[in-house]
DNA sequence: AATGGGCTCAACCGCGGTCGG
DNA sequence: TCCGACCGCGGTTGAGCCCAT
């Protein structure tokens, strides 16, 4: 990556963009977790990272935070992403709060990505509704024999569990934090296949705390 | 095995809103 | 009221991965 690497003499001024590294994601959630979020400037010049409050806001909101739900946006997420982009349109912070652990930018790439790309599709064969019929196979239609959403929707928020998250490896040492935190950052993404072998990222604040 | 196009998503950018001095 | 700093949001980009050929 062109951005990540500096040269030695421009590191020690100049802001860093680009990727994060696990150090960086480290030192991250070390602060926060010591100092709490908040007031991103000058938590990014304390902490000692060379980025902007900005940069480190939108790493912890969407990546580093406690909580975060990865990948496999579920049926019924799908449709109560769709029933309130109907509603809201753009509105992805706002339509991100209504599904527990999702981001408003994961929510906007994955309706990029797939929802309006399917439904350009569909309209472009003169077939609009049938993708909603067909992502919400299986689920309730009303008399009019469209989706409802509205039973899933309810069932979404309700759906406030924290993901789960396996203990049964714990690190003993920095270096198996480490190497497993680098573990979570460079394994190859699954495309949408199960990723539950990953390390979540509330596995690393907890083996931060423990640390 | 090589490769080129498509896809995904982390991260950046720009803009508007808010707040304190 | 004005101004600057900061924050949050939505749009966009581009690196890396996947897959068909």
């Amino acid at each position: 990556m062109g951005t990540e690497r500096l040269s030695s003499s421009q590191d020690d001024n100049e802001l860093r963009k680009g990727p994060w590294t696990m150090e960086e994601d480290l030192i991250l959630i070390n602060y926060i977790a010591n100092h709490g979020e908040g007031v991103w400037n000058s938590l990014a010049k304390a902490a000692g990272l060379k980025r902007t409050g900005k940069s480190c806001r939108l790493r912890w909101l969407n990546y580093l935070r406690p909580g975060i739900r990865r990948g496999n946006i579920t049926p019924e997420e799908q449709v109560l992403i769709m029933d309130l982009h109907s509603k809201w349109g753009n509105r992805w912070s706002k339509i991100a709060r209504q599904l527990p652990g999702r981001t408003d930018n994961e929510i906007k790439n994955y309706w990029r990505t797939r929802i309006h790309k399917h439904m350009k599709q569909q309209q472009e064969g003169d077939k609009v509704g049938e993708l909603m019929m067909s992502i919400a196979s299986g689920l309730e239609t009303n008399d009019d024999g469209g989706i409802s959403p509205c039973s899933q929707v309810s069932s979404i928020h309700n759906v406030t569990e924290p993901m789960e998250i396996s203990h049964d490896y714990l690190p003993s040492s920095q270096g198996d934090i480490e190497a497993m935190a680098y573990e979570h950052t460079t394994l190859p993404r699954e495309n949408g296949a199960n990723n539950d072998n990953y390390w979540s990222m509330e596995d690393l604040w907890s083996m931060q705390l423990l640390n």
